[in-house]
DNA sequence: AGGAAGATTCACAAAATTGTGAATCCGGCG
DNA sequence: CGCCGGATTCACAATTTTGTGAATCTTCCT
């Protein structure tokens, strides 16, 4: 039971807005903040609907969403149709930041881009050379850095 | 002049899609490939609208967007209103990955739910320190990784 | 100064997103 | 076997986003 259930909530919901803000969809980022704040276990759906207050609806559509990034997993509760859904915990950021490849889609584009332009001194393509490169290094790099992490995080 | 300019204009139609899904308003992600592969010295605003089939109300609120943005900015013309418009050449991605302060945001908003939450044990609270900790790192970390993109960029 | 070309702003229309309520579906239990 | 709680889906309504046309403004050129 948190000691501050009114700033936690609001936490929950800057949060969300910061998600919001950065291009993440609204309803999933509000779900997402709330299952990461959640005790041990997650929450079911119903318990997300309640503590949002929206309806069954809006939390199907964010769980399902949420599930396909690859963000959340629903874990199925024996003998019982509530389902809870939680975090896979360590995961999720590395997900986010490194799993996902519009890195390389986007240095593929990049070079297609100076292909059609043909004159390779020519400005655009040069530009659009280099940022294939540059999307290309990122794209090299992430795993490196998320390895980083794993071995900094057991402290 | 493109060898294919048919390729081209698809091409930079893709990449702005890809910008697009990735929560990017659309507008300024056309401009902004646009102006990627454009020649040197960049396009004025009318030759953007051309391009890209829109009117010239939806060019100045995608360049005023992408040059807040730091993305962009104008050069004006030497005797003349049609200023052009160029890419920060080597700065745009780097700005776009490192500038913005969105990581430290995420961290301390974690730090604050865990805060909120009190108990330090608590699943929530672990779960929120982590999340704090983890985007604290990219927010150190980023700069030296834009450090080693500059270093190579010179070959 | 006056005219003209181009850029910007504003109010509004079109379109896409988001979330709801009602209907439907699904599995467990009496 | 049929009921019941709960999850999911669907059509729709509300809201927000996006882009347009017309009006306004700015600055160059004559």
């Amino acid at each position: 039971m948190p000691r501050d259930e009114q700033a936690l909530r609001a936490t929950v919901e800057q949060s969300a807005a910061v998600l919001t803000a950065a291009g993440f969809p609204r309803m999933p980022a509000r779900v997402l903040m709330a299952l990461l704040v959640a005790e041990q276990g997650g929450l079911t759906a119903s318990e997300l609907g309640e503590q949002l207050g929206v309806s069954a609806a809006a939390i199907s559509g964010a769980v399902r969403y949420l599930e396909q990034i690859g963000i959340l997993h629903r874990v199925p509760q024996a003998g019982s149709r509530r389902d809870r859904w939680e975090f896979l915990d360590d995961a999720w950021y590395t997900a986010l930041m490194a799993k996902s490849p519009v890195y390389g889609v986007i240095a593929e584009l990049g070079d297609r881009a100076a292909d059609a332009i043909g004159d390779e001194q020519a400005a655009g393509s040069l530009r659009a050379r280099e940022m294939a490169r540059f999307y290309r290094f990122i794209d090299e790099r992430m795993p490196d850095l998320m390895r980083e992490w794993e071995g900094l995080r057991e402290r």
